[in-house]
DNA sequence: GATGAATGAGCGTTCATTCAT
DNA sequence: TATGAATGAACGCTCATTCAT
């Protein structure tokens, strides 16, 4: 993916505010605790700082867009997913939240500024916008599961996921605020227990007990 | 509470301390989208800046022990709870929770501020401290629920509460970052649906899968 | 005025320049308080950023270019009225001036600007072109002044002008800066009096003391 | 004028106000030109940046408090001057005038900055007060101004300072734009002319025009 | 001639923390 | 113990100007 010099297609143009997330992604990669400065930011994508600004308004909307990112990546695999298999059983859709998600080393660490970038300054508008979108594709999404799971009534599509993300989010900020030491057997385990681990067992009782009435967790019909 | 001029006795220290926790607290009542400055604590505990520095070695440090007592109060009742009476039905935990932790107005913006803080700066020690303490009294509760709910095998205690914990904390999130828009109709209502009535949903699913093999969530015995 | 899309003559590349001139007027007006960036300016004026700098150095030259074309339809006027008419009152004059300077809402703020700009970065050469140039019609307008006014003696003519123009800067600045808010009349009467009517006074006063050994300011003969 | 490395005394913190004061004021003579920043004015006065948003919110105030100190020294020598003489003659204003403003390197350009400052930014309180503070001093300056010169009738005094002023400041702004070269000859004369003495003539001719019912400008009574 | 993407120096401000008093 | 003056690193952002296309 190479862009010119100057990014004057519009195709250039979406593949440079791409590479700017991704400078972003690696330093927040490279070193999670700590969320870079524009400056860094534009220095990893070989640009000035200026630049970054052409093609963002604000640090913010730098970090939610690269937020974004992560979750339409999630959403566009899960609806491949919907889309391309006439039946789907629910370890699949789980293994890619794992996948995107769970084990992604960016995805929970920045949904969780986010939270706060969200409720600081951003302009209303553009808040409102994003969570539209995320709207939008969260109600997409549900409809393709409730279609494949006909145990879910309508709306529970959407309620799922909203539930399942939430024990997600949760579960890895109680763990992750617990793991961090480096290897120091001191963590008492109660806490640290691995987190996918974990996740797993709680993701399952909120399942069963959301299908509870309906039958077991098969393959979609 | 009468503080003399100078905290000399450990129990005018100990107040101090609560003291300057009061003044943090208010001020996130206040105004709960930022976190106060140091000189805004010290202010409104009528205290100068430098002091507040004699009783909490960083703002970090603060910040989490304005937290931690937040967590004592709810762990403190819990147990008063499951000590007194001789059955304890799973509604009572579950106002219990309600009352310290999901309607509180500090509770879960600290306890998000807080994963974050803990990720960041830091001195390891201190952090592994207080993990410490919180595993001590998770693990204290755990036993005390299980005691009471006999259909929870050992360590079953522990992790429910904590799988609870994270859906209360990260369906809070993701509805919080909905529902910012001061009542503008605007705002999709797949996402900001209440918070207070999908977290029962989630919870009842949650716990209904975790004990679907032993029976229902009925009282003690 | 239609422009060509590209300017080729020397006539399409007068007139370009004008409606840069026109659009940087366009906003001084709208928000008097703030000076357009550059960007701004092209955009009003339909063009790109580059293509201003095409017609103009730098900022700093499209501001005084601007200036000038306030003063040369100041002094073009002047001329006009002291070439056509035989006999012209004092109160012409001052009329004049009253409609180009003083109640135009761009000449004051603009020439406080360009004082401060002068002092800055403009090259040596421009500056001084530009004083040659303002020198140049000074000199032409102070001669016919002197020919219609014979109480004039030579080279009093420029003076008064000069006198005049101060008084006008002056004091519109000193008025200026306490008339700002907006309609409050929390501002000391002493300072906010009326601009053009203390201008009026002033005027009198430094005209009178000027001619004072020369008899009244009647018409020229 | 010593003062400790800490201000702790409301005596030192004044003079520490001062000594910042005095930094900007150095550094505006260094360089008439540009407008030090904030960074380097702190280090002027041997402070960190911090230090200096102790005295000053920010860095308008700080000028506008730089030229305020200008103008009391000056209204405090007028003062003075009429308080202490029996008889005081209309020369020894203005020499005072000339001594405080027209020769201070510092006072008009000041002046000048501070016009455009007034109308951006500044917090209309802090804005509204300044201006307030200025017309106190205008008036009781004024007010004395009538008790030695009789030929001024009431209110007449206020008004002359202001014209005065308005003829000091536009006389030197258009001057001053011309001066600009440093001895380059090729400045037009009739623009170039010697600030000091044109304005000495300006001036004569205003206050001639202004008392020119009631008599001479001679000593007062 | 015209464009507009890229540049990058420059600046005001905040605030956790220190330490002389 | 308590104070609060002093610190200074850190950062987001603007905008006049350049130059490849």
């Amino acid at each position: 993916m190479v862009i010119r010099q100057r990014a004057i297609q519009a195709q250039d143009k979406h593949e440079r505010r791409h590479a700017i997330l991704d400078a972003a992604e690696s330093l927040l990669l490279r070193s999670p605790k700590r969320i870079a400065s524009m400056a860094e930011v534009a220095d990893e994508a070989g640009l000035a700082k200026g630049t970054v600004y052409l093609y963002f308004p604000g640090k913010e909307e730098l970090l939610l867009a690269l937020h974004e990112r992560n979750i339409d990546s999630f959403f566009l695999a899960l609806i491949a997913l919907l889309d391309r298999s006439a039946t789907v059983a629910i370890d699949d859709v789980s293994a890619l939240a794992r996948r995107h998600i769970v084990e992604s080393p960016l995805f929970l660490p920045l949904a969780s500024r986010c939270f706060g970038i969200m409720e600081q300054n951003m302009s209303g508008d553009a808040a409102r916008a994003f969570k539209r979108r995320m709207a939008d594709r969260l109600e997409r999404a549900g409809a393709e599961l409730e279609r494949h799971f006909r145990e879910l009534k309508p709306g529970d599509g959407v309620i799922l996921m909203r539930h399942s993300y939430a024990l997600i989010l949760g579960l890895w900020q109680i763990a992750g605020s617990a793991a961090e030491g480096r290897g120091d057997g001191a963590t008492p385990t109660v806490i640290a227990r691995n987190y996918a681990q974990e996740l797993d067992r709680a993701m399952r009782a909120l399942w069963e007990g959301s299908l509870a009435r309906t039958g077991g967790l098969g393959a979609a019909r």
